[in-house]
DNA sequence: TTGACAGGTGACTAAATGGTCACCTATGGT
DNA sequence: ACCATAGGTGACCATTTAGTCACCTGTCAA
């Protein structure tokens, strides 16, 4: 059974969070490497340090990105549940097996051709 | 190297897309029963049909949902491939083994405690 | 203990987004 | 031929959201 309730749900957080270019490019940053700061974040934007700072903490409440304090900083990991969690909403075992199979194929010819 | 560059992405398109509950809703609907129509879509929704033929045009500009006329109809089929390279984006092999095992745990125990 | 540094809050403005309506086109049945 | 039905367009309004700024708190080192 399929339903759709109103009110703000949990997973309504990750998607909004996701809608950003900036927030996934955050989260690119720390796919790339854990464990960052603010500071060390904000110096790849152009953009103010409230921004990042305001990015940062939509992520966080999404629970996209999980912290830990260390002294006077913060340090940023990504955490990748909930996108697994995506995945498996709209991709049963069925299509899993062939999507894989499609997204292999077309990464080895991309491979040969070049482009 | 992650770099991250400014305007309309193709990317982008999906992840404003997946942003709506109203559009994640028509997704689960499609999940459930690809091939409906605008009038079938539309019957499980409490919104006009207009709103509801925007969501699906937003859909179908980023690809997640793809299209084919039967005479005055116009059947929608939902289309995982834009999910599972979300997916892939921030998951690689090591996270996958990780986070589906966690996951795995997570709902035995949910199937034995019934919440 | 004083100054520099890392992080945090609330208010504000400009732009993007969701939803509706009046109006239009095309197909199918009788 | 006719009318009901399925789908489509552009304009419009209310709400949400991205980004900035003035100002505040806590931590480290000399």
């Amino acid at each position: 059974m399929v339903t759709y309730g109103g009110g703000v749900t949990d997973d309504d957080l990750v998607f909004k969070a996701l809608a950003d270019p900036t927030r996934r490019f955050l989260l690119d940053l720390l796919f790339q490497r854990d464990g960052r700061t603010l500071k060390d974040l904000e110096s790849g934007l152009e953009m103010t340090r409230f921004g990042v700072m305001k990015h940062l903490k939509i992520l966080e409440d999404a629970g996209l990105v999980v912290t830990r304090r260390s002294g006077r900083e913060k340090l940023h990991f990504l955490n990748p549940v909930p996108i697994r969690i995506i995945h498996d909403r709209w991709i049963d075992k069925y299509r899993e097996r062939e999507v894989s199979a499609l997204l292999a194929l077309k990464a080895e010819l991309e491979e040969k051709d070049g482009s």
